[in-house]
DNA sequence: CCAACACATCGACCTGTGTCAATGCATTAG
DNA sequence: CTAATGCATTGACACAGGTCGATGTGTTGG
């Protein structure tokens, strides 16, 4: 059984228990490795970063086509993929694009490779 | 016990700082994104997780190709993929190959995505 | 009202990769 | 030795997805 958030004070978004704790559902596997999916393309990594570490936390889309030499149309591609996914927001002002990442969507997948420095477990052998 | 968190000594397998904190290089983002593929996949995250949960912290592969409704050959495939990127380690014993996780490179991955819980941290929002 | 701008969408190309049958390579049993 | 077992490798195939030029949509400025 899944339960969310069983580990109390944290309001990342809910995905599934941590890798160690029990083996992925075929369809939590499927999801997981969709949300993964995104991560794991340099341009859309570059993005999230360059967002991520904004002083203003937040970014407009015209100031990102530069640094990552890619067309103005692979940019949008790649932002539409992480806004609709939910890891960052984007806000229209006049014609201008804004975007923010979603912090929780981040600690939520965090979470998923294992607890966090905080609560660090041992990872339970058991002895035999 | 010092939870002594900060950004000085961590001893997770080193990549790069987190997201938040600066715009990735391209090279970082091309090996970031690289590792992150690894995770982009149903067949490989249930493999991390049947392995990672296992009680004696290791599993033989021929307990591997039941569950995951997969060929030999494939799941042999995606074994070997793990193991090469360090996220799993591989022993053969006899006829027999047995497979644990390697938790310092998925904890190098869980920073990437963030401070951990004890240091989380609102973004700066600067007024304009 | 029209031109310029910022961004999104579309269509097409092409590389990357997950998949399996067939085969190869060790190791062990008899 | 020979046969059988467990796993890795190969080759081939099909599909997913990153990329860009062209085009569409909404907004601003003159």
């Amino acid at each position: 059984m899944t339960k969310k958030a069983s580990t109390g004070t944290r309001r990342a978004v809910p995905c599934c228990a941590p890798l160690a704790e029990e083996p992925l559902s075929e369809t939590d596997a499927a999801d997981l490795a969709a949300t993964f999916r995104l991560l794991a393309d340099p341009v859309r990594l570059r993005l999230l970063s360059i967002v991520a570490a904004a002083p203003a936390g937040e970014v407009c889309a015209c100031d990102l086509t530069g640094p990552l030499e890619r067309s103005q149309p692979t940019v949008s591609h790649h932002l539409g993929l992480l806004t609709e996914a939910g890891l960052l927001e984007r806000e229209k002002r006049g014609r201008w694009a804004w975007f923010r990442v979603v912090p929780e969507r981040l600690a939520g997948l965090r979470d998923v490779l294992g607890p966090g420095p905080a609560e660090a477990e041992p990872p339970a052998r058991a002895a035999r």
